[in-house]
This record gives structure tokens, C-alpha cells and sequence, in this order.
RNA sequence: GCCCGGGUGGCGGAAUUGGUAGACGCGACGGACUUAAAAUCCGUUAUUCGAAAGGAUGUGGGGGUUCGAGUCCCCCCCCGGGCACCA
């Protein structure tokens, strides 16, 4: 055995399992299936840190499984479509197929020299004809299914990247891609009802596999679930009503003014009937002027008009004062409310500014409850309530109020979420076409399933106006309508690329299908992915998007069960210098030029080393120094191992083996539970105990040579793929890949002999080597004869077996 | 404000779930090899008192339970992430 050459050795591998097909999954086999899968990446062009963080996880999980005899499916693509290519294109003048295809082979090629296993048979790309022909399919039937649908909508426009944004997409105000400002504006705009499905995705998380608490978490908080009561108010002396939502019905006493929201449907009525229309007119305009973001940030200081108009409060009749006021949000609940400035702070706020009456009507049994210098939103009982006081806020009173809400048919029950649906169109170029057909006949058609997919036409200049740049292009404009064949218009639009990522984990099971998006036995077969792993960016927007494709799809009978990821598993962010790697920020570490300098192996042991991995970490680039020497004492090691003199005993190597078979049951404990840093530290150890062996040794038995250079090897095969297959097959003549892994020999666990750890009064006075199994009286023995102790002194001896003895008094 | 995480040496982090706190690695310091440096190897490395043996203190802070607490309970502080005028 020569030195330990990493490039050699890393490139005669990858080599290797790509000529050999060494990752071919049994796409029909029933048994021990296992869907490994991480996030596809947008091919930015170039692997950065968190790329190779998810990716090394990823593989891991497939080596391991692979080795623990699953049939392991693992394949990998591409999020190709997407606002860089266009940009380029814009500066550049390269198309951006071409652009992004470059990047795809640069990024896959990088992929490849990392060592991960992907089965590239399946490698899919959502700008790929063959893969968007099917997006455009799925599309069409959630337009049949009535789950897509247009309308005017204010959206959320960045004028500086000329297409609308979602809200999603949307951070304190600013665009998230390019931060600038983001304009309201009105447009006829595709949305995906997501909102269908609130209540099953909310549940769904309580059903759903292993997944990071933090990220159901957050995707509770985004559907935002709320439950109360709605009921009209009428205004006086009109016929003019609105409903308002509240979760606090049992307040319903305390309401003393009623407000709507400036976007509210009644303004043109009111304005007409208000002797107070100027003022309003006045207020709905510097209403509209302002940004979402603006609204939102002056929350210390509220505005509002008084209607000069009165609503009746329907349960004692009491007449209280309409105003209109942007602290309530036309697109949340009904964009109107009742006001009960007592228990809810926001109200209070704005009575107190303009004088409106504060009443309350829950009272705590203490003066925590006054109303003096702020609303009490606590619980306590009902006052001022008619018949309903003495109540118990807020379940019992609510109950009762709501009940008597329905029947006297003055109101109902009822749910609301924040969760709003899914605005997908895109004035862009770069992105699936939406296939529908505008016929002025026959209104909106979607393109005939044979004519599919609907390809993005050839343009020379990407730049959008106000209008998608597809829009450029006459020939793609003007068609004839599938229905009955006159002249029609097509959308121009192009989708989110979120609805490329919501269904590309069911293609890859059936890649290559050219008659429908996906075979139902296959997927039904191998979903849900049994193992995905991803960065927490994609907590809400892609899992939820996912989750709401698969539950559609179902409904649609494409597949037959209902959440996509069984497990999901999270990888924190690697961060440099402080902050988030970025190509702005110049704090980017290139992973490529550590591949030349310390190799593959060496990489991906210090990603995995270096923190938990769900948390986010600083790089040092010390530490992957560490791995690095690590590696090479392994190398050194083994080839001392293997020059040994061999003899027939073997009592010599006992300890040694024992110490290879404890790591057995550590390293698979600690995959198993993803703890892949405390698994390197395993191996860190053994290598230890390993070079301590050497140093002493002379000699070694056979078996035990073998024993442990092939267990040692198998256990570093799923971390350090490369340097493991080496020295396996220079030893055993054998791909590691086929191997198994190796049982825990349960026997041969324990050390004879232990650290006895003796104490008095809770404090460690002496220890001592001593033999595991002993009775209490024969370590009393040890105390009294080695460290002269009157046993007798003592009142209590607590003593735990082959650990600590107590003694107390 | 609300909801999740988390707080352990100079640093990243371990700790069999209540039983020797600081594994493993980085860095630092000392030594060997070298003309020299790098690489490699051997030591030391929580703080503090002590020449040493040895002692005291120590897991964000304060209380508690226990023979024994990083781990369990109560109160408080700080940091990271998410949501937020959501009625």
C-alpha cells in the first residue's frame, strides 16, 4: 500500500459506481423500499456550502440504508426555471436554455466529484419540455377541478423585477430577491385554491411523520387558524349590512364602535349616505397611497374617520358609531369588526385617541382586570352582559353568546384562516406557460391535452414591460380556440416555480413516462418519500405547496395517500464570518477547490463533524485540517495493521476488537438518529484506540486483523465513501457496496474492568480500576482496604453497580 | 407581543437520559525531527489556591427536589429563528 493519494483514489471511484450502476433501485419491488430524496437545487452554477451539507447528509442516509439491505431510491434533478437565467439573458443576450443547461452540467459534475450516489436514469429538469408538458397537464385538471381560477386581485408588484410577487414572497415589505420596495397593484391573476385544504393541512401535521417541531411550527402559524363567531351588523335607518368576524364573541357586550376596513366593499354606499363623505374620500385615498409595508409599521399610531353612521349591536340593541380605519386589513376575516375596546388592545388604542366610550364586560375575581390603563384580554367573568353575566370567559361565554347568536339567526360560527390562496402567475419569461386559451366565445379554455406541452416561444428581447415578455411573440398569442376553433388569445403568463418543485418528487419515480405525469401504482408504490432532507428556508412555502399538490392530486385520483414527506429532516444554514454565505457579501467558501486540496472524503467527514446537523454552524476552515489528518492516520494505520506479524492467538487483540465491536453499536446508534458528528467522533476514537494498539503490537491473529479492518471500513463507507472502498478492496478483493453491515456482537460489549468512582457525600474522593459484576460488599472491601475507610462512620451507602458508590453521614 | 429552538473551556461541540462534566476535533503552548520552515510525532491545555501532593470553584442567574442535578421542578435573564394591527 502506497500513500494515501485522495484524488487518485476519489476519481477511480466515482468512476466506478457510475460505470457499475452501483445505485439502481428495484423501481417494482414490494420489499424494503426506501425513498431517500433531497431537495432538487436551483442550478445556481456552483455547489455552495449548504448544497454540500444536504448532499453529504443525503448520502449518508442512502449508503446506510443501502448497506442495511434496503432497496434504496435516490435520484436527483433540477429546479431549472427561474428568474437568474432570465436576468442573464437580459445582460447577456444568451438563451436562456442554454445558460441554464451549462450550469446544470457544472453543478452535476461537482455533484459527482462530492461522491454522492444519485441515480441519474431518473435526473429530471423542470425546464425540460418532457417535464413542464406535465406541470401544464396537472395544471389543467386542478382548472378543471375548479382549484385554479382567475381574478382581479391586488397583488404585490416589484417594479423593479416587473412581475408580481406572493405573498410569500414578500419580506417586511420588500421584494425578497432583488429588496426593493413592493407596489400594490390590480391584475387579473391565477391563484390555486389552496385555501381548500387549511383544515387538512393544518391537520395533517399532527398525523404526519418525523418532522422538526419548529417547522410544523411555522406552518401552523402561516395557515393561522382562527375560531369565533360571524354576524351582521346593519346600519342604521338603511338596509345596508356587513358581516364581522370576532373570536371573542363572549365580548360582544363590550362593543361600543363597529369599524371597516378603507378596501371595503360598502365605501361607494357609504360615501353617497355620510355626511361625512369628503373626509372619507380623503382617507381611502391616503389609504391606498400607502404601502402595505407603511400600514403595517405605524402600528403605535392608529387612524381612522368617523361614517357619522350607527350600527346596532344585535344582542341589547345599543346603537354605537361606524368608522373606517386601516388598522383593520380588508383581506383577513371579513375586513370589518366589532370594536370592544375593553378587551382588545388595538381597539383600545384607537378609543382612547377618539374618545369612544370603553366598556367593560369581563371582570377577574382581582384588580388585575382594570380597565384603566390598558384593554384585559385575561380570563375572568362576564359583567354587563345582560343575561349572559356570570359567565366564565372566553369558551363558556362564547359558546353561550354564539349559540344564542343562531337562534335568533342573527349569526354562526365560524373558522378563519390566514392562509390565503396561491397566486402562481408570473409576467416572465423563464418559467412554465401556463396553458390556457382565451376565446371570446367560449371564455377561458385550457389547451387540448394532445397539444401539450404548450412550449415557450423563441423571443430576442426577455425584458418585460408591464406584461409578460411572452406576450412579444405573435405567433404565440394568436391561436384558435380548442373548443370551437375560432381565433383566441393565449395566456401569457408564466408559473411560480414552486409549482415546478410541488410534484417533481412523484416524477422521479416513473421519469421517463411519456403518457401520463406519473404511474399511480409506482408512486402509490414508493411515496411517501421515506426520507427528505432539506434547508429550513423551505419550511413553509415548498412543504406546504407540496403538501397541498399531493392532498389535490389525490382528490383528483392520481395517488392515494395524502402527505408527501413522511419524514422530513432539516439541515442548518452554514454561515461565514458572521453572516449568511452570499455572492454579495463576498463571505462565500468555495467547496470545489477543498475537493482538489483535501479531497471529497475529507469534506464531507468535517461537514458532518462540525455541529449537529440541524443546527447552523460558522465555518472554520481549521477543522477540516482535522478530518484531513484523521484520514491520513487511518490510511497509516491500517497499513501498519496489515505489515503485523500474524499468529494463531488472538488474546493479544481482544481489547481491540472489543473496542471495534463497541463502535458498531455506537456509529449505528448515532446514524439512526441522524447524530452524524458524534458518529465521526466514534470513528475518531476507534482510529485512536487504534494507533494505541499499534504502538504496543507486535502481532495479530488473523481473524482479528480481517475482523477489524473490515468493520472499521463498512463504518466509514457511508461518511467517507471513497477512502473505505479503497482500503476494502485492497484487503478483500471486494465493492464495499455489497457488503452488509455489521451485527453488534452484544456479548462482547462490555469492558472487565471499569472506573469505580467513590464518593463521599456527593463528592468525588477517590477512583479506582476495578471489575465489572461486583456485589456492594466486595466494593465496601476495596474502599476499607485500598483508601482505609471506616465504613462504619457512615449512615448510608448508596451504591450503583459498575459505577459510583456513596457514601453518606 | 405570540410560537419554536438554545445558553457547557479560547472555539465547534460531547455527556450512556439523574451517577467521574468538558469525549472528539480546532486553536494555543512546550518538546522531538529539520540548517530552517512546512508536514509528522510526543506532551500540556476549565478556572483558581499551592513548589508539590492535594484542595476549592465551575454547565446564563436565583431558589428547590435528591445520597447525587448540565440533566428534574419553580422564578428570572440573555441569544437565535419564525409569525405579527390576523379581530
Amino acid at each position: 500500500m502506497n500513500e494515501y493519494n485522495f484524488q487518485k483514489i476519489e476519481s477511480k471511484w466515482q468512476k466506478h459506481w457510475s460505470e457499475n450502476n452501483s445505485i439502481k433501485c428495484d423501481i417494482n419491488s414490494k420489499e424494503k423500499n426506501f425513498y431517500n430524496l433531497c431537495m432538487y437545487p436551483y442550478p445556481s452554477g456552483d455547489l455552495h456550502m449548504g448544497h454540500i451539507r444536504n448532499y453529504t447528509i443525503g448520502d449518508v442516509i442512502t449508503r446506510y440504508k443501502m448497506l442495511n439491505g434496503y432497496n434504496v431510491l435516490s435520484p436527483m434533478g433540477w429546479d431549472s426555471f427561474g428568474l437568474p437565467a432570465e436576468n442573464a439573458a437580459i445582460k447577456t443576450g444568451i438563451h436562456p436554455k442554454t445558460f441554464t443547461e451549462e450550469r446544470i452540467n457544472n453543478m452535476k459534475d461537482q455533484i459527482i466529484r462530492l461522491g454522492s450516489l444519485y441515480e441519474w436514469d431518473r435526473e429530471v429538469a423542470a425546464h425540460d419540455k418532457d417535464y413542464y408538458k406535465w406541470t401544464q397537464f396537472i395544471f389543467i385538471k386542478l382548472f378543471k377541478n375548479k382549484l385554479a381560477y382567475k381574478k382581479d386581485a391586488p397583488v404585490n408588484w416589484c417594479d423593479s423585477c416587473k412581475t408580481v410577487l406572493a405573498n410569500e414572497q414578500v419580506i417586511e415589505g420588500n421584494c425578497d430577491r432583488c429588496d426593493a420596495v413592493v407596489d400594490q397593484k390590480n391584475l387579473n391573476q391565477w391563484f390555486l385554491k389552496i385555501s381548500d385544504y387549511s383544515d387538512e393541512l393544518l391537520e395533517g401535521l399532527d398525523e404526519i411523520g418525523d418532522w422538526p417541531e419548529n417547522v410544523k411550527a411555522m406552518q401552523q402559524n402561516w395557515i393561522g387558524k382562527s375560531e369565533g363567531a360571524e354576524f351582521s351588523l346593519n346600519i342604521e335607518n338603511t338596509d345596508l349590512t356587513f358581516d364581522v368576524f370576532t373570536t371573542r364573541p363572549d365580548t360582544l357586550f363590550g362593543m361600543t364602535f363597529a369599524v371597516l376596513s378603507p378596501e371595503h366593499q360598502l365605501m361607494s354606499e357609504i360615501l353617497s349616505i355620510s355626511s361625512n363623505s369628503t373626509e372619507i374620500q380623503n382617507y381611502i385615498d391616503s389609504a391606498k397611497k400607502k404601502s402595505e409595508f407603511e400600514r403595517m409599521s405605524l402600528t403605535k399610531e392608529k387612524t381612522g374617520v368617523d361614517t357619522g353612521l350607527f350600527v346596532i349591536n344585535p344582542v341589547n340593541g345599543k346603537k354605537v358609531s361606524l368608522w373606517i380605519a386601516d388598522y383593520v386589513l380588508i383581506n383577513y376575516g371579513t375586513g370589518a369588526i366589532m370594536a370592544v375596546p375593553g378587551h382588545d388592545q388595538r381597539d383600545y388604542d384607537f378609543a382612547k385617541k377618539y374618545g369612544i366610550e370603553i366598556i367593560q364586560v369581563i371582570s377577574d375575581k382581582n384588580e388585575k382586570s382594570s380597565i384603566e390603563q390598558e384593554a384585559f384580554v385575561g380570563e375572568g367573568i362576564l359583567i354587563n352582559s345582560g343575561e349572559f353575566d356570570n359567565l366564565e370567559s372566553h369558551t363558556e361565554a362564547s359558546n353561550k353568546i354564539v349559540k344564542f347568536l343562531k337562534d335568533n339567526k342573527i349569526g354562526t360560527s365560524k373558522t378563519t384562516f390566514r392562509l390565503r390562496d396561491w397566486l402562481i402567475s408570473r409576467q416572465r419569461y423563464w418559467g412554465c406557460p401556463i396553458p390556457l386559451i382565451d376565446c371570446d366565445k367560449c371564455g377561458m379554455i385550457p389547451e387540448s391535452e394532445d397539444n401539450l406541452p404548450v412550449l415557450l416561444p423563441e423571443i430576442d428581447d426577455y425584458k418585460n414591460t408591464n406584461e409578460s415578455p411572452l406576450a412579444k411573440s405573435e405567433e404565440f398569442i394568436n391561436t384558435n380556440c380548442p373548443e370551437c376553433g375560432n381565433k383566441a388569445i393565449r395566456e401569457t403568463d408564466t408559473m411560480d416555480t414552486f409549482v415546478d418543485s410541488s410534484w417533481y418528487f412523484l416524477r422521479f419515480v416513473d421519469p421517463k413516462n411519456q403518457d401520463i405525469p406519473f404511474d399511480a401504482k409506482k408512486v402509490n408504490n414508493w411515496l411517501p418519500v421515506d426520507q427528505y432532507i432539506g434547508g429550513v428556508e423551505h419550511a413553509i412555502l415548498h412543504l406546504l405547496y407540496a403538501r397541498f399538490f399531493v392532498k389535490a392530486l389525490r382528490d383528483m385520483n392520481y395517488l392515494n395517500f395524502s402527505e408527501p414527506f413522511q419524514n422530513l429532516f432539516s439541515q442548518g444554514m452554514i454561515n461565514f464570518g458572521g453572516s449568511k454565505m452570499s455572492k454579495s457579501k463576498g463571505n462565500t467558501v468555495d467547496p470545489e477547490s477543498y475537493f482538489a486540496t483535501h479531497g471529497a472524503d475529507a469534506l464531507r467527514l468535517y461537514i458532518l463533524f462540525m455541529a449537529p446537523p440541524s443546527d447552523g454552524v460558522e465555518w472554520n476552515d481549521g477543522g477540516i485540517e482535522g478530518t484531513k489528518r484523521f484520514l491520513n492516520k487511518f490510511w497509516e494505520n491500517i497499513k501498519r495493521l496489515s505489515y503485523l506479524k500474524v499468529i494463531d492467538s488472538s488474546v493479544k487483540d481482544e481489547s481491540i476488537v472489543r473496542k471495534v465491536n463497541q463502535s458498531i453499536n455506537s456509529v449505528s446508534k448515532h446514524l439512526n438518529k441522524f447524530e452524524f458528528n458524534t458518529a465521526v467522533s466514534d470513528l475518531m476514537k476507534l482510529n485512536n484506540e487504534l494507533s494505541d494498539f499499534l504502538k504496543n503490537s507486535q502481532e495479530i491473529s488473523k481473524s482479528s486483523k480481517d475482523m477489524i479492518i473490515k468493520n472499521i471500513s463498512i463504518l466509514l463507507f457511508p461518511m467517507a465513501p471513497h477512502i473505505s472502498s479503497e482500503i476494502y478492496k485492497n484487503y478483500f478483493g471486494e465493492d464495499l457496496i455489497n457488503i452488509t453491515w455489521p451485527q453488534v456482537d452484544n456479548d462482547n460489549l462490555k469492558d472487565p474492568t471499569y472506573e469505580l468512582v467513590i464518593q463521599i457525600n456527593g463528592k468525588k474522593r477517590f477512583t479506582r480500576e476495578t471489575k465489572i459484576g461486583l456485589e456492594q460488599s466486595e466494593v465496601e472491601k476495596i474502599c476499607k482496604d485500598d483508601f482505609d475507610m471506616n465504613i462504619s462512620d457512615f449512615k448510608k451507602i448508596i451504591y450503583i453497580q459498575d459505577k459510583i458508590i456513596n457514601f453518606v453521614g
